[in-house]
DNA sequence: ACTTCATTGCACACTGGTGTGCAAAAATGG
DNA sequence: CCATTTTTGCACACCAGTGTGCAATGAAGT
């Protein structure tokens, strides 16, 4: 039989792309996509919580992977800065329905979960400020919010599809990082 | 007898309190906070799309008004983009549910009925790029929507409250319009 | 073949919301 | 006090989704 963590780890897959599609889609839909009958979700996941919770577990482990990883080189804030959108692009692309998920019902679920992701964030950016690679318009905590914020948003609209989405992101990022625009363009390159 | 309108415009100022809070409150919810009984909020709105419909109907007209009306003064743009976002942040914030309902069922409605902003947004951000006091690292209409979505999501964030919120969100807007950070600065004031 | 375990296919109870119908009650204005 | 209009208080039908129980089925592994 195919070893139940393959259905499980395929119903976590189609859950995302379904989910992305639609946040309200329902226990039923997921079920179908991955090819299943409702009652064998509920055999893995016993509530659509736990499912969502899986999810974003699974988004805080590769978001945070990525994050220490760009965190480990010894460059520049904005140079990290940029390496970390740039991998962590296509995460969000894929994580977006969380973005949706965050308010109602779940919101304080995955809000709890988020925690580690922020705290780093706010290093980084702190670390950027107090080199002068970063204004200090706002402070450090509000500002990783906001410019992450922005990055999740470009990742959950229109743009998300083709270059342009994280070019965009990224630009849009470091300017309301306080990055001078000329360093912005010198950073992500011409045409990247 | 209380004129029907007054009813009418009582439960429009609660639902966009309550839908506020909750995006997901239902009409029974809104009915009780106005002190009012379910079906006399039928009575005035034959359907739960009815209402959000005329909810997004009147954001649209408050932030068009405004809109046009600073538009008329002939500023540089970025001034105007602070005089613009320092008027709109009120409405933004009174009517930030709307950014949680345009996703998921109302969403199209929604989203057609925002046309009209886009538009006249669409032009300023365009007339500050061709006057060099906006950066063209992506095309008006996309910068636009990014702008006023950072905006929009500020004020729909745990700093709506308070004058940080109304800061950040401009100061964070010009940035990413590619306004350099002095000239931000200069604009808004050190102490606003 | 035999056993084991995931999956299926129903049935079911439950919840929570929407929207309607209609008669009774209450407020209002003349 | 009368006429008008709004509001109320139920009733109802309806829908869509969640979560459970259980017996039957099917696919592996040994």
């Amino acid at each position: 039989m195919r070893s139940m963590n393959e259905t499980r780890d395929r119903i976590l897959d189609v859950a995302l792309d379904v989910l992305g599609e639609n946040p309200d889609a329902g226990m039923g839909d997921i079920a179908s996509a991955a090819g299943v009958v409702r009652r064998t979700v509920y055999g893995h996941f016993p509530s659509r919580l736990d499912l969502v919770r899986t999810l974003t577990e699974r988004a805080v482990t590769e978001v945070t992977a990525v994050l220490t990883e760009v965190n480990a080189s010894d460059a520049e804030a904005d140079a990290t800065w940029v390496e970390f959108i740039a991998r962590v692009w296509p995460v969000a692309h894929r994580y977006r329905v969380l973005l949706a998920l965050r308010r109602g019902e779940y919101g304080e679920a995955i809000h709890g979960l988020l925690g580690p992701v922020d705290e780093l964030l706010a290093d980084l950016v702190k670390r950027g400020q107090d080199s002068d690679v970063f204004a200090q318009h706002l402070p450090p905590g509000i500002l990783s919010q906001v410019a992450y914020g922005v990055v999740f948003a470009i990742a959950d609209s229109d743009l998300s599809n083709g270059t342009l989405g994280a070019r965009a992101a990224t630009i849009t990022s470091l300017l309301m990082l306080g990055v001078p625009e000329t360093r912005a363009i010198a950073l992500v390159g011409d045409q990247p």
